[in-house]
RNA sequence: GGGGGCGUAGUUCAGCCUGGUUAGAACGCCUGCCUGUCGAGCAGGAGGUCGCGAGUUCGAAUCUCGUCGCUCCCGCCA
């Protein structure tokens, strides 16, 4: 029944026929998306990478009828014919190619196919199990939809290697099988036959190998970097996932923004048709955490913390009172027109603010004779005027606090803020709000170890005015870090990094690295740094969150062809598997069981 | 590592709380009819290890325990 393709060969894409091509003769090639068989006519919409075109069967010809009554949906065809113009009233407005249709003379079926599990469509997004849809990833990603987001990556990926080729940056491959290095994330690891019981790692970033091209004098570098990760999954991370790598000699902070906004404007003109302001706004991780209560505030609604410890303490609930006393901080936010909130609904938000380890969140209405409900009763004349005037209250809105450690308050309160915005519908697609975020500290302090960590890597230089305190209070070194957010994901992380080798043991120091250690494990940078290191910096904005968030998505694995599960897996290969007993002899690995 | 949700026909789901006929619906699929459909229409039909295992019970899709898979969140992710 199978036709072989002959000497055929396509002359259109089926969405690209018009009313101009009335007459023509054309062979189209696809598969069927869907067969309407009237009897003596039967239609097809024959649907390839560009789109859909009708074709019409209205034959005679007993070798056709024959064929077209075995067409299934997703079969393979050859289609020789003549497009004309669809009769009046029968014109689809809908599809492109909605004018015209091609009235078959030959036919060849040039595969078959069994029944789709689901339908090739866009409905397939929000009906199919992921489940599903990962297992015959091939048939998703089919889907016009799915194309369309392989075509936005493909657009983006060359409007980037375009923008920064034109301002000098040079792409450069680092090697994938690199040396494990314990802090930071897990490493994937890769065994070898070579030199037994020795392992390679697969790189969480190709951080040390840009700062040697720096080293070596390439000045600007760039690079689509696969990163590893083996860490548990979320919709937003996958264990292998794309960076924009980039690293650039002789900058500052500064320079490195402004390229990036370049790079970004670039994006959005040449590949969303928009316009993209000028320069980012820029805060402070300290000023992030105050107003947003996290270090990725979504800038596209307000509902900001403000602080209202003073008055709380002066207020007469002691709940309040003790946690200001004892260093804590109270932190309201102002619910515009929430004062109409359930307590059902209050409650949900409470819940999710003790998710973030808040012992409660108390409230209060604004209403015309003034606070009501809740906590009101403790915030009666003076107190309460105080914070009507500090938050700013109208009648109708509703009040939302957090009184704990700053950390606690804060970040529990932006937790409530950021559903809020959510639940409330305050953003609106297409709206981008780009953010800096820059001075993170440098170290963050671990319980479970109790040692320092560096917060981003090791290889981040501290703010010069800092540097002293590295040894006397490493909690206060600001680090030369940023992060690019928008919308409330974090897109890039980078920094100025060290480039001398006395500043770097310090570092190295503070984190519990002793010289002979440092020496052993990075001895090889430590003795690049010996040899005329140039001041670099640089960030690696990460390319499937950025697809996502540009797209309006909501999970980067629509945005990569072939993801895996939230565990790793991949359905469709059925990875990662076992190895035979041979590969894991030559190996010198052995597998014990639990 | 911890917590939540889901798992029933090819697909998406209902049924489960309160155990008891032959486990339903929609779409899809198959057969027939049909010359202007575009989610074609009409008539008929097939299709189920109720994720898997154990337990309770006269009787389990339904209750209990375990387990596997997908997913969301916390931890983790420099």
């Amino acid at each position: 029944m199978l036709d072989n393709l002959g000497d055929w060969k396509r002359s259109d894409a089926c969405a690209d026929l018009r009313q101009d091509d009335d007459n023509r003769e054309v062979l189209l090639m696809g598969w069927v998306h869907r067969r309407r068989d009237h009897g003596g006519l039967v239609f097809l919409n024959l649907r390839d990478r560009s789109g859909i075109c009708q074709v019409v069967i209205d034959s005679e010809d007993a070798c056709i009828l024959e064929k077209v009554k075995h067409i299934r949906s997703e079969f393979v065809l050859a289609v020789k014919g003549r497009v004309r113009l669809r009769p009046d009233g029968m014109r689809n407005a809908e599809m492109p190619s909605g004018d015209v249709e091609v009235l078959v003379e030959e036919l060849r079926i040039l595969n078959a196919s069994k029944t789709p599990p689901f339908p090739i469509e866009s409905v397939v997004q929000d009906e199919v199990s992921d489940e599903i849809r990962f297992k015959y990833r091939y048939l998703d990603l089919r889907r016009h939809e799915m194309q369309e987001r392989m075509i936005f990556r493909h657009d983006i990926v060359r409007a980037i290697r375009d923008f920064l080729s034109s301002e000098g940056f040079l792409e450069i491959e680092t090697p994938l099988l690199i040396r494990s290095t314990p802090e930071g994330a897990r490493d994937y690891v890769v065994p070898s036959r070579l030199q037994q019981g020795c392992f390679y790692a697969l790189p969480q970033s190709p951080q040390l190998y840009k700062q040697l091209l720096m080293v070596a004098g390439y000045e600007k570098y760039f690079q689509m970097a696969r990163c590893m990760r083996d860490e548990d999954l979320r919709g937003d991370r996958q264990p292998e996932h794309t960076q924009i790598d980039m690293e650039m000699s002789f900058v500052s902070e500064e320079e490195i923004f402004a390229v990036v906004e370049s790079l970004l404007q670039h994006i959005f003109k040449t590949v969303m048709g928009q316009d993209l302001p000028g320069s980012f706004l820029c805060l402070s991780y300290a000023e992030a955490m105050d107003r947003f209560g996290t270090d990725k505030p979504d800038m596209r609604f307000g509902l900001e913390l403000v602080d209202l410890s003073e008055i709380a303490a002066a207020s007469t609930f002691n709940a309040f009172k003790s946690v200001v006393e004892s260093g804590g901080r109270v932190k309201g936010i102002r619910v515009p027109g929430a004062a109409t909130f359930s307590r059902k609904q209050i409650t949900e938000l409470e819940d999710l603010a003790k998710h973030f380890k808040a012992k409660g969140l108390a409230w209060m209405k604004v209403t015309e004779e003034g606070l009501s409900g809740g906590v009101s009763k403790f915030f009666a004349d003076a107190p309460g005027e105080a914070i009507a005037q500090a938050m700013e209250l109208e009648v109708g809105d509703l009040l939302l606090m957090v009184a704990d450690t700053p950390q606690v308050a804060a970040v529990s309160l932006g937790a409530v803020r950021s559903r809020l915005g959510a639940q409330l519908k305050l953003t609106e697609p297409g709206d981008f709000r780009f953010l800096w975020v820059h001075r993170f500290p440098l170290f963050e302090w671990n319980e479970d170890h109790q040692r320092w960590d560096a917060m981003h890597h090791l290889f981040s230089m501290p703010c010069l005015e800092d540097i002293d305190k590295l040894e006397s209070d490493p909690g206060q070194v600001h680090g030369q870090l940023y992060d690019l957010v928008c919308n409330g994901v974090e897109l890039a992380s980078g920094s100025i990094r060290i480039h001398r080798r006395d500043i770097q043991e310090r570092v190295m120091a503070v984190v519990g690295i002793d010289k002979a250690e440092a020496e052993e494990r990075f001895g090889f940078l430590l003795g690049a740094f010996d040899f005329g290191a140039p001041p670099h910096g640089g960030i690696a904005p990460g390319l499937d969150r950025l697809l996502m968030v540009l797209d309006g998505g909501s999970s980067i694995r629509d945005y990569i062809a072939f993801p895996k599960t939230l565990k790793g897996t991949s359905p469709m290969v059925g990875s990662p598997s076992p190895i035979d007993d041979e590969q894991l002899k030559e190996l010198g690995l052995e597998i014990r069981g639990e």
